[in-house]
DNA sequence: AAATCCACCAACCGCTATAAT
DNA sequence: CATTATAGCGGTTGGTGGATT
């Protein structure tokens, strides 16, 4: 048969962590690094199963752990992930050195969401028009507003993503590629994005790093303290650096991926996906609503 | 001063994919 | 191959402390 049990139920202590647990926890991985939480806690003199053990050292004990506030950059690429990609909090992590999912969720769920909540009455989309009149979009902040063009672009995107695939489906002719990003590339929203790019005829500079990225994390080592570590972590951006404005910075402070990606092409056209949809083109962060009309249509 | 409300966040729960037996 | 545990993830809950009434 499987594996024998990871814990037993009764005897396992639930609740706050005390600093006396902490500190078992912490010397005892200091100690033998990090291998299987299911022996740990009992090895480590813990009345504690080992999922708790591996939550409460992923998300508080780990010494690369950033404490305090979000910094405008890193509310920025919270912003800009979750417009692109919805609640991977993990992702978010991976973008986010210092960071945990956990840590993220709960700023979007107590900052972020609540803000886009009160300000989302003061929207005005004119969206029953068919003219070419831009999205008219009165926020009070550029991040506020920053933030709400791409909820709505992500609204949009999933709506569009969820027809085409019932259309797909439909038809039972093209595979629906299996990779998101790519799909959502393929969209009509990555179209609007390359419209705009090439009307710029710039590139711009992205938040994500160029660095091939897979959102199956693999592992990396970080220079720390403690060896092992759990690292949930790929390609990082250091968002450390204080950045006052809204927009976001090249960021050249890209940390090197130990582990690389198999298949290369898939990667690469994933990621170049991601690059270009976070990349903000013109003025206008949303123009290409305005301009491109058929953005709202169904195919 | 006490009661209530609210915001924050650590921790738990439940689910899924993967790995081990 | 089937079964079961583990790891990881996202959603939710509950405790705590500060603000307000």
């Amino acid at each position: 048969m499987g594996r024998g049990p990871c814990c037993d139920k009764d005897g396992v202590k639930k609740g706050p962590w005390t600093p006396e647990e902490d500190q078992l926890l912490v010397q005892y991985i200091q100690k033998h690094g990090l291998g299987c939480w299911r022996s740990l806690p009992k090895n480590a003199g813990l009345l504690r199963c080992g999922k708790s053990c591996r939550l409460r050292w992923t998300n508080y004990l780990r010494p690369d752990i950033k404490r305090g506030p979000f910094s405008p950059a890193e509310e920025a690429t919270i912003v800009h992930l979750h417009g692109m990609l919805g609640n991977k909090w993990a992702y978010m992590a991976s973008q986010l050195p210092g960071r945990t999912d956990n840590e993220i969720k709960n700023f979007w769920n107590t900052h972020l969401k609540k803000r886009l909540t009160s300000i989302g009455p003061k929207l005005q989309i004119n969206q029953s028009s068919s003219s070419s009149e831009p999205i008219n979009i009165k926020c009070e902040s550029p991040s506020t507003r920053h933030m709400v063009q791409w909820e709505s672009a992500r609204v949009e995107a999933e709506a569009r993503l969820s027809m085409q695939s019932l259309l797909l489906k439909s038809k039972s002719t093209a595979k629906s590629h299996p990779d998101i990003f790519l799909q959502l590339w393929k969209s009509e929203v990555g179209e609007a994005f390359r419209i705009i790019e090439e009307k710029d005829g710039k590139t711009s500079e992205s938040i994500v790093s160029d660095t091939p990225l897979s959102i199956k994390n693999e592992p990396v080592l970080l220079d720390d303290t403690v060896t092992p570590m759990p690292s949930k972590t790929t390609t990082v951006i250091d968002t450390t650096q204080e950045q006052e404005e809204d927009t976001c910075k090249p960021n050249e402070d890209v940390m090197t991926v130990s582990g690389s990606i198999g298949s290369n092409e898939f990667a690469d056209s994933t990621d170049t996906a991601l690059k270009l949809l976070l990349d903000f083109p013109g003025g206008n962060d949303m123009e290409f609503i305005g301009e491109e009309s058929e953005f709202f249509q169904l195919p």
